[in-house]
RNA sequence: GUGAUUGUAGCUCAGUUGGUUAGAGCGCCGGAUUGUGGUUCCGGAGGUCGCCGGUUCGAGACCGGUCUUUCACC
């Protein structure tokens, strides 16, 4: 994998740049549509190419190695040949899910045991087995294991759970490098900062992710309920630390404005499952603001659903028959929903890179960041 | 026609021996959702308790009448 930087922001901190794999090119900034168990919930992968024009999916060690299984993974030579998805791929770790689904676990030095939520038997997840997991995947994108610190931790919690993430990162990277790519393409590891709320433990945690010079580098751990000040505070700080040349990437990041803020700290790329869950239950973002299509004032309005949207849906249906889709529990109306809100997040960070490269990011930054919180 | 039976929110129902502003689930109307368990959570509106009369300090509950639902029998 190879990262080129094109243009850095004369204003802000924002970037464009491109990242090379085998799988293909990206340009960034860039936000991943979530394909948690190998598909993005709704959306073929005909629309997500040629109508999204998504450039990287995302796929969860977590839920792929409990269901299929590594196995039938492995018998299908990778993700990529398993759901036809032949542009890159990264994989999250399955950390967040060991914290955020799983009822019982146990942390330990060694790991983390974890019971599925599927059938609640139990699994071990370690630095190492987790790197040897996602090579089997097949990911083009391979994210260390770590301890995502809920948001309200305290500085001793946060302390412990950072250095434990450390003590993993080192173990996951030894084990990385002593390992082959499976299926002839370049595999590459990202390591991720934690360190919670507190801008000591931030700096002290990037300092040390940035020692070890990956390809691209991780900011985990926001997003997880603490303000979004807070969030902007931290990513600054870390943004600030971490090599201008190789990709940041904020995990699980976010709203509209929260990616246009994030870009103009000098994040690269992002991932949150906000417009496919939201969109999928009736919640629409538009360059003019948000919709929720649910709402009884929708019900005879026929004017397209966002005609400045890009998507073939976004012209094609109207706000009444999807609102009509949406009360009636339509599978139809999760599909367009997730069609147009991921269509929506593809184009708002082609726009900004855009921008980026005209030179004028940061007043259209601005200017956007106020029309996309409007209510419609 | 006779004898039973039913009637409480848009729907399905709960409402102790009569006791403050009559409840629930669903639906409806809003809001939330940030490295996804096809969701989940949180608010809100909505009822002359079929109708008329009576008993009582007090009736959704008791009594009479009337209409209504369902059933059985002639």
């Amino acid at each position: 994998m190879n990262f080129k930087l094109q243009v850095t922001d004369s204003k802000s901190r924002a970037r464009a740049g491109n990242i090379t794999t085998d799988h293909g090119e990206i340009e960034t900034p860039i936000f991943m549509p979530v394909g948690t168990v190998g598909s993005v919930k709704g959306v073929h992968f005909n629309d997500l190419k040629k109508d999204i024009e998504a450039q990287i999916i995302l796929g969860n060690t977590y839920h792929l190695y409990l269901r299929p299984g590594l196995d039938i993974i492995e018998k299908a030579g990778g993700l990529h040949k398993f759901n036809g998805w032949d542009r890159p791929i990264l994989t999250d770790s399955g950390g967040y899910q060991v914290f955020s689904l799983s009822g019982n676990r146990k942390l330990t030095e060694e790991g983390a045991v974890f019971s599925s939520h599927i059938d609640g038997s139990k699994h071990l997840f370690t630095p190492e087995n987790v790197v040897d997991i996602q090579r089997i995947i097949g990911a083009d994108i391979i994210m260390a294991f770590d301890e995502c610190a809920p948001g309200d931790a305290d500085h001793h919690y946060a302390k412990n759970s950072m250095e434990l993430t450390h003590r993993w990162l080192k173990r996951g990277i030894t084990q990385f490098d002593h390992t082959e790519n499976k299926y002839g393409h370049t595999q590459t590891f990202f390591p991720i900062v934690q360190g919670a709320g507190f801008r000591d433990l931030r700096i002290q945690s990037a300092e040390y992710i940035a020692s070890f010079n990956r390809d691209g580098n991780a900011i985990g751990g926001l997003s997880v309920g603490e303000p979004a000040e807070v969030m902007y505070e931290m990513t600054e700080v870390v943004t600030s630390i971490l090599p201008e040349d190789k990709p940041r990437y904020l995990m699980g990041v976010g709203t509209p404005v929260n990616i246009l803020e994030s870009i103009a700290l000098g994040v690269d790329m992002f991932d949150c499952v906000m417009p496919t869950r939201n969109g999928r239950n009736g919640m629409l973002f538009t360059s003019r603001g948000i919709m929720n299509m649910r709402n009884e004032k929708w019900k005879d309005d026929f004017s397209p659903l966002d005609p400045e949207g890009t998507s073939f849906v976004d012209y094609h249906y109207t706000k009444a028959y999807l609102r009509h889709l949406f009360v009636a529990k339509e599978m139809l109306a999760a599909q367009i929903g997730s069609l147009h809100n991921l269509s929506f997040y593809l184009w708002l960070v082609k726009e900004a890179r855009k921008h980026i490269i005209a030179g004028d990011f940061s007043s259209w930054k601005d200017k956007m960041v106020k029309q996309l919180s409007v209510r419609l």
